[in-house]
DNA sequence: CAACCTGTCTGAAACGTTTCATTCGATGCT
DNA sequence: AGCATCGAATGAAACGTTTCAGACAGGTTG
């Protein structure tokens, strides 16, 4: 009935006594709108996708409250996804929010651009990209500058007096672990001068089995050739190092350095307290909600929606994880 | 019109040459289904929701997974909400989720079971408890025997020689913390005689904030009172109470136990590895949605479906923040 | 040749809201 | 008193599916 709906959206245009009677019945019935009979005549949905890599992963649940906690302010639900990496299990949960005709979608994607997100886009569901840079100016996105990140990491490795430094986390895929890989490059190179001083590995998953894979790989190499230090591209891999290294008796940071990447919580609560490459977390899920929010609200009265490509500076957290000098060499401070 | 919807739904009551020609037009025009149309025809939906006491807590991402497994396998999608712990929240998650009308929820309820969730069962949509015990035969609830839980952790500290024994997370509040609770009085009056060996702390959150709070409460007591041990009510709060030692220079295990519960992954890689109560926490989530699954399709064919509450054992994994022995007395093994 | 199947396709109704035009009654103004 | 105006309530249409009854053609049977 129509004034069931008034006294539901707009109370003031229905008289007092009619109000309190619709209002009174309500709560007897137990009558709860029905959301997709809502949408349906609306053409709109009150809820937002996001997709994750890992679940499991700390950076993402705490990107995940900042998403949340900004799209409940505005009376919208989230649907959290988990793609585990997997462009299958992307594609099939970008179909079922398109399904859900969400109003957009957060998503950290896997690793190029899927089809289906551009089709998602093309329909004209706004899309902002977490965690990832944007390929062009018509796509927003929250990212951190992943290559300083890496530098920063390097530099700070080298400053200590490694020589030979291992990036976990591989040189193609995903493109901010490239952009990590490319600050260490860089630095490295600029650093030493030496092409050899840095060792690639691309575990199987960025997880903390992946972490203890690689370091078992690193115990394998020669002597000679095997790196002093880590760089890992975040910081499951870098306690799943840190486990394996300590199971083999390795001490660190004495005999072998780790630095992570993310500053997840549990980084300082690791057996050796991990140095990492920190992110605003939380801030960059409320600010790619707020950016998705805008553009699917088409902006403000007096504004325009702006596709906007926000660059976060990370900032890397010392801890004792990296926290001696190598014996070797003096270092210029 | 009436022939897409066969093509889509039961290909085989249209003939090839049609259903060729509807299926390239779906392609031409990016044709998706608008799943709020479908609901609302078929009524019902084809979610369920998920609600978690919180979220960064990896005990319950690692049961959601779980939970999405099996949820995903049968076409359902999952909209994951995070109470933390406030019933003011969890109440407008169950707001949302009755809005979405979906199949049934997976919950971890906060304290008392809220008159929104009554409501919602009396609506007749599933509800089954997770990590909490059922009130009565009347409903599915997949648990943890957290008596055990307990008396394992106390009993294991006794035997290793601790005579006070600290148990952080409350008496009272969540059901399942007072029957860890409870395991842990019952199991140290048995063990000492002794009324006064149990400290209990209430610390504000169940987080690793929280255990850092108990954990200097506990070195705020003097020496002659203060606990050598503690059993904490999840790890989040054993790897507070280890950092905050660990920054007082308090050896763990050396001068101070510590037991945690849950036994997630990160747990074992703690700064010194944490003893804790393990729990199947992918399981606990697949069982669950299982039975939800169940209740909501009433049952299979040939066997209605009937509310089942599952108890799981726990068991204790031993690790370096028990490890010592209490050398004032010995013990009986 | 008529009656009857059978296999396909078509069209209308229904799901539960919101919106908007319409109706109705009352009030104020001329 | 008659007319315009206003506030409040009503009713119908529309959103996009699915379902189901019906139409229709072509073939089979008696």
């Amino acid at each position: 009935m129509g004034t069931v709906s008034n006294v539901l959206n707009r109370p003031d245009t229905v008289s007092p006594p009619t109000r309190e009677r619709v209002l009174t019945a309500i709560a007897d019935l137990g009558f709860v709108r029905n959301e997709s009979a809502r949408h349906l005549r609306a053409g709109r949905s009150r809820t937002i996708g996001l997709l994750v890599l890992d679940i499991a992963n700390p950076f993402f649940t705490d990107a995940a409250r900042g998403v949340e906690e900004v799209a409940n302010a505005q009376g919208l639900a989230v649907i959290l996804c988990n793609s585990d990496g997997s462009p299958a299990k992307e594609a099939a949960h970008l179909e079922v929010l398109t399904e859900q005709r969400v109003q957009g979608v957060v998503i950290t994607p896997t690793a190029e651009l899927s089809t289906q997100l551009q089709a998602l886009r093309s329909r004209g569901v706004p899309v902002v990209l977490l965690d990832r840079r944007a390929p062009g100016p018509d796509q927003c996105a929250v990212a951190v500058d992943d290559v300083l990140g890496g530098r920063l990491a390097a530099d700070h490795l080298l400053e200590r007096g490694h020589r030979r430094i291992a990036f976990i986390g591989g040189s193609g895929g995903l493109p901010q672990l490239q952009e990590r890989h490319d600050g260490v490059v860089a630095a490295v190179r600029e650093g030493t001068g030496a092409e050899d001083a840095l060792t690639v590995l691309t575990p199987e998953t960025l997880t903390v089995a992946g972490g203890r894979e690689a370091a078992a790989r690193i115990l394998g190499l020669p002597a000679a050739r095997r790196p002093t230090a880590a760089i890992c591209a975040n910081d499951l891999l870098a306690m799943g190092v840190l486990q394996e290294m300590v199971r083999h008796g390795v001490r660190v940071p004495e005999d072998f350095a780790i630095v992570g990447y993310d500053d997840i919580d549990y980084a300082a609560a690791a057996a050796v307290p991990l140095t990492s490459v920190r992110k605003p977390r939380v801030e960059l899920g409320r600010r790619a909600a707020e950016l998705l929010l805008d553009e699917a609200g088409g902006g403000t009265q007096d504004r325009p929606h702006v596709h906007e490509q926000l660059v976060f500076e990370p900032m890397l957290v010392v801890r004792e994880s990296s926290m001696v000098r190598r014996p070797r060499r003096t270092v210029a401070s």
